[in-house]
Order: structure tokens, then C-alpha cells, then sequence
DNA sequence: TGACAGTATGTCGTATCTGACATAGTCTCG
DNA sequence: CGAGACTATGTCAGATACGACATACTGTCA
């Protein structure tokens, strides 16, 4: 597996211990965090190009810095609802966000 | 404001009177609703389609037959995250979600 | 009509998520 | 180095969503 994703799933939350344990995650999991990986992505790239902080962010969206943060790292706290929610607030389109979503892994 | 989609926001637990009122809901949260309507949509279209029940989509997904109905009626008590986790567990691929979810209104 | 299968709606206790706060880490300047 | 701007991480009380249950509605068939 690669590592980067690796560190990326265990910094979302999951326990990633050795291959086998891994593989517990049914494919239907795998897939929903790897489409919130996918979100949390898109709002950082958003964020970025936009020369945003997390703080000013989170003022347009009335939340608070810590949990932009967490938005961004696709934490287990962070639900789908929330950074589809976000997205939107931020100004990006419906169809942006299907595209982002399905776009292949 | 087509009536058919306004008994739905409504069933959706979303008020909807007189052109102003329905006027306060900003574009980003107009969109949100919408898009949980086409992802209930989708999860009624899976469902039908296969010739199951409400009940026989409950025990699959380790819920309950009113919380399915709940879904399929984008009831405000349903979240996104739950409905893109059941239509990945009833076969859905993330492409297909993002695409249902990319689909003009 | 009544019985039955399926779906809709309302409510509730518990579980999970959220914004907020505190605090720690990471850069980049001077 | 030290200060300041930005980001990451941990925690918590209050808010919200969840599965479950009860019950009502809607059809269909005999």
C-alpha cells in the first residue's frame, strides 16, 4: 500500500496496522473515505488558490479554524455532510463537487 | 416554483410558504437540498430496480425500514454521509454517486 | 369487505458530530 | 534566536443524527 495514503488514512482517524488488518475495511468503506479524502483535497486546493487561511475560512463559513483544519485532513470527526456542505458555501458548484466525487481513485 | 418539487422540500422538513419565504434559502443550501434529493432519488431507483423492499434494504445496510423510507424521502433527519454510505453498500460505485450528484437540477 | 405486504410518519435514548477553546507545532522573516 | 502568522491536535458541552419501535397509511388480492 502506498505510504503517503497510508499515513493519510491513519491521520483520518483509521487504524491501518499491517496488510491483513488493513483489508477489514470492506471495499464500500475504502471507497467512502477515499471520497472524503477526495473532498478534503478540493477544499484545501480551493482554499489555497484562493490565498484563504483556515481562519478566514472558517469565518465565511461560521466555524472555527481547528475544524477547517480537520476539514482538510479528512479527520473521523469531519463528516461528508459537512465538507460537501462547505464547498458549496465556498462558492463551488454542485457539479464540481460530483465531478470530485467521481473522479476514480 | 414547480409544485411537485415544493411538497418534496416540504416533505424534506424544509418550510416553504410564499415566494419570499422560500427566497431565504441561500443558493448554497437551495443546492444541498437538491442534491440530497437526487442522491434519495437514486437510493429509491437502486432499490426498485432490484425488486427490493424497504425492509429487505434495511437488513442489508444494518438499519431499519423507517429510517430507509426516511432516506428515500430526503428527510431532514438524513444526512448525506448516510446516504452515500448505503448506495455504496448496495453496489453504487463512487463514480455512479458522483455523477448522480453531478447531474444538473 | 378483511387480511396482508409494503411504505410513511412520529418519537425516543443513545451515539456521533459540531463549534469553540486551548495549546502545540511549523514557517518565515528580522 | 525570537516574534508573529498560520496550521495541527486534543478536548468538551451542546446539538444533531442514528437505529429502533409503534403506529398509520396505501395498495392488492381473495
Amino acid at each position: 500500500m502506498d505510504k503517503t495514503k497510508q499515513s493519510r488514512l491513519e491521520a483520518a482517524g483509521w487504524r491501518v496496522g499491517d496488510t491483513a488488518d488493513f483489508l477489514e475495511l470492506t471495499s464500500e468503506e475504502a471507497a467512502f473515505i477515499e471520497l472524503k479524502l477526495a473532498l478534503a483535497d478540493y477544499l484545501r486546493d480551493m482554499r489555497v488558490q484562493h490565498g484563504w487561511t483556515q481562519t478566514h475560512v472558517a469565518r465565511t463559513l461560521g466555524s472555527s479554524q481547528s475544524r477547517v483544519a480537520k476539514m482538510e485532513s479528512a479527520d473521523a470527526s469531519v463528516t461528508v455532510d459537512l465538507l460537501v456542505k462547505s464547498l458549496l458555501t465556498l462558492g463551488a458548484s454542485r457539479k464540481q463537487v460530483g465531478q470530485v466525487i467521481a473522479r476514480a481513485a
